[in-house]
RNA sequence: UGCUCAGUAGUUCAGUGGUAGAAUAAUUGACUGUUAAUCAAGAGGUCGUAGGUUCGAAUCCUACCUGAGCAGCCA
């Protein structure tokens, strides 16, 4: 006998086969004992018929429990009254492992008892969804930028390097110097697009912002990309592209997720049309003065969320804010041609009040300008030599960005809240399980 | 860090000064197509912690702890 996967079961109709599954509810009558699998794959339903086992076998349907581990054997056949299409008519149940009052129950939880018990949340239907989704959007990553033709550079996690905001950063030692948590690998991607052209990281950041919203993370995974010999508008059109072939990939590859999160897919199908909108950061100005709502606003100042939620709202589909002033932007950043108050830089901000989703910039070039910005900033000159050679050796117009890997997954699968698009969340306060 | 709200049964909540409640889960029983199944039964509590007011406090007051939502910062 065969032993499969409960997402392969449409190619077993018919067949007797095998399967490891845990118990996720169960219902059951006199005669006759619904057990509801699950088996990492996919959920299904599995039919106990009284007349058709032996006692034995009906009597362990009626009283295996929520989440006890099980192999199964029967027949697998196609069932209209299948929300999934297909169930199990079981002959066989074997006890695997045993589960005693299982805290999580199919009705309602509240945000403390469920982020207290994730190890155990992560097994839900949802949470299965968001993670399958999640592993697509990472795979699907992978793919693009090799077909694009660049390659992973990963950037330290340790530095040693005190940037100025120090409260946002982890403190840590190494042996007896001080260390950091690294909380962006785009410098070290500079010096790999140098050596090799187009690179990209993908990897953890760690902020320690006391931040308290639905779309911060303590700990979270940023991808990277940096290009040798390029300019923002041609970074634009990669970042649109990358976006478009995650959002294409998850139509194409998790429809069976998509339902169960009932994304609608014409919606997503929407964003993969490009290009997507650029408006300059003067124009966004304006827009918000006009708008009555932040009518108030003055150039100059850096948007809140409730700014960015508005000027997305005027678009059906992510939108590129250009070119930043200068003052509110990081030292690296590569100063406008004509506009000495603006530097060449880019956010995408995402549909649907999600926010942020990639920040990007065409970088410095020029040893004696970064020199100076860096000194602005109040950084440590020593600690960027090496960031300074890169200049200094063969300097290249280059541009590069980050994606947020968990706000891009919270758009994509239509979630309240950032802390179920990764599996283990670190949240102000909350490092537990 | 600020503002707002909330901590009562395993869970989700009601109870606003006078005997601690419901639903659901778990347990036991009934039921041949259930989909958060249904029906019946019994069981389940140091009302976040510490003080205070009162004849009497889950309820009013003070402090503290914990969590959530929003904001700032950002991706």
């Amino acid at each position: 006998m065969k032993t499969i996967s409960i997402i392969d079961a449409k190619n077993h109709i018919g067949e007797e086969v095998k399967i490891g599954v845990w118990l996720t509810n169960k219902r059951s009558s006199g005669k006759i004992a619904f057990l509801q699998l699950r088996d990492g794959t996919a959920f299904f339903q599995g039919v106990v018929v009284k007349n058709n086992v032996s006692e034995e076998v009906f009597a362990l349907a009626k009283e295996v429990k929520q989440e006890e581990s099980l192999y199964v054997t029967g027949t697998i056949h196609e069932d209209q009254r299948s929300p999934f299409g297909y169930e199990i008519e079981l002959s066989g149940i074997e006890k695997v492992g045993a589960s005693e009052n299982y805290p999580i129950s199919p009705k309602e939880h509240g945000v403390d008892f469920l982020m207290d018990h994730r190890h155990l949340w992560l097994r839900s239907k949802r949470q299965f969804a968001v993670m399958k989704i999640r592993n697509e959007v990472i795979r699907a990553t992978y793919e693009f930028f090799n077909k694009e033709g660049f390659i992973k550079i990963d950037a330290p996690i340790l530095t040693g390097s005190a940037p100025e905001g120090t409260t946002e950063l982890f403190h840590t030692k190494y042996f007896d110097k001080d260390a950091y948590l690294s909380q962006s690998g785009q410098l070290y991607e500079e010096a790999g697009a140098m050596a090799y052209g187009k690179v990209f990281s993908f990897g953890p950041t760690f902020r320690a912002e006391k931040s308290k919203t639905r779309r911060h993370l303590i700990e979270f995974w940023m991808i990277e990309p940096e290009m040798a010999f390029m300019h923002q508008e041609e970074s634009l059109e990669i970042q649109e592209r990358y976006i478009a072939f995650l959002v294409q990939s998850i139509i194409d590859n998790c429809t069976y997720e998509l339902g169960i999160l009932e994304r609608d897919v014409a919606v997503l199908k929407k964003y993969t049309e490009l290009p997507y909108p650029r408006i300059s950061y003067d124009e966004a100005i304006e827009m918000l003065q006009k708008s009555g709502e932040f009518s108030d606003i003055e150039w100059g100042v850096d948007f809140g969320s409730p700014e960015e939620t508005y000027l997305a709202e005027h678009f059906s589909k992510p939108v590129f804010v250009v070119n930043y002033p200068k003052a509110i932007k990081p030292f690296y950043m590569k100063p406008h041609p004509t506009r000495a108050d603006v530097v060449i830089c880019a956010d995408l901000l995402a549909p649907e009040g999600y926010g942020e989703i990639i920040g990007g910039s065409e970088r410095a070039t020029d040893p004696a300008f970064l020199e100076t910005q860096i000194e602005k900033a109040g950084l440590n000159k020593d600690d960027y030599q090496w960031y300074l050679d890169l200049r200094r050796y063969g300097s290249v117009p280059h541009s590069g960005f980050g994606l947020g890997l968990e706000r891009a997954i919270t758009w994509l699968t239509g979630e309240e809240h950032i802390r179920e698009a990764i599996p283990f969340p670190r949240l102000l306060n909350r490092i537990y399980p």
